[in-house]
DNA sequence: CCATATTATGTACATACCGTATGTATTTTA
DNA sequence: TAAAATACATACGGTATGTACATAATATGG
């Protein structure tokens, strides 16, 4: 019974792996972190907690797999938006707003990586995760929109953190306040105009 | 030796609840409410487990009487600090945040109201709570500044979360940053004037 | 003032979860 | 093909949480 599935090491691993977090994913999204077991997790996945603490040290490094997976894909989905054409920066930057908006729709998303991230990983952890994805667009956006002469001269890294932490908070707010949210970011970034 | 110390049920009541109160609170801010068991705080309140769980539903019951707390004690801080003058709206804006950065310089504070808080209440229980506490000042101060048309129309409830978040942010930045972080939200201010 | 009800506190227990230790199977390597 | 390495499964210990039950201390009413 082992001739017809037999995978290659780094097969076995990967798909085990993608199970895990796949289905920890899941989980993760549903019930927050502190409301899912791991023998949920694994029972989801198809294999046993031997599986689980064999790749990864503990609940912890597997929820670190599943947000550092959403990262991902909330980068990618904002890359994705923005890249067609530039008219002017300001303009550039709402459209970025509006992408990580639409890209936090999912709810799950917003429990894993705006609401658990923080107290599970620390905040320390999620600055440097985040420092590796969007931010650095967004420093970058900024930065091009000072030297542009678009934006009035202000603390780059600053102020792209609490422009991050208006986008969080914009993405939590209940769907019909949205709008509002997004007139109010307008109005900010408008204002910061040089 | 029951004579001597003889107390009224409501004072039993109010001292245990406040030395559980008092205990969580320290703990909960040292190693954070999911690194914080339940022993550990009764232990040092000098009580048992069985006095925490008649007086609070779990541990969860006890967090949020922590949390309320804190908010009050952030909120009474704050508004100690304002009262003095008010040379003009954006003055008084700038103010407030100055407060708020004080009373949040206590890191089990941080830990505790925006870092825990959120993943163990869920986001809604903690709007709910600084709705009753400091955002009500916030958005009545915002709205007079706008009605005296210090500044732009905008929709004032988004716009006062949107400041929350940014002030949270602010809160949470390395003690060096703090000041860049304070000229970004100035200049953002300033930029919303009518 | 005493008996009883009510409230506060303490103890014991059942359940669940986490992480580890150990054992087994599968794949790679020599 | 034998041995080593890797992947996976099972069993266990320790600890935490919430509850059920028992005791002690206060309040209440006759």
């Amino acid at each position: 019974m082992q001739g017809n599935l037999r995978r290659s090491q780094s097969e076995r691993r990967e798909q085990t792996q993608r199970a895990l977090v796949s289905a920890a994913r899941a989980l993760f999204a549903e019930k927050g972190f502190a409301g899912t077991s791991t023998p949920e997790i694994v029972t989801a996945a198809g294999v046993t907690r031997g599986a689980l603490y064999h790749h990864f040290a503990d609940k912890l490094a597997l929820f670190e797999a599943v947000v550092e997976e959403e990262h991902l894909l909330v980068s990618m989905s904002i890359n994705a938006a923005e890249s067609d054409e530039e008219p002017g920066p300001i303009k550039a930057l709402l459209a970025g707003c509006d992408a990580f908006l639409n890209a936090m729709q999912d709810s799950g998303r917003r429990q894993i990586m705006l609401i658990d991230a923080p107290a599970v990983l620390g905040r320390a952890k999620v600055d440097e995760i985040d420092a590796r994805h969007g931010m650095e667009t967004l420093v970058c956006g900024l930065r091009d929109a000072m030297d542009a002469g678009a934006l009035r001269k202000v603390p780059v890294e600053a102020l792209a953190q609490l422009f991050g932490a208006m986008f969080d908070r914009a993405a939590l707010a209940a769907p019909e306040d949205v709008a509002d949210y997004r007139k109010s970011i307008k109005a900010l970034i408008r204002g910061l105009k040089a």
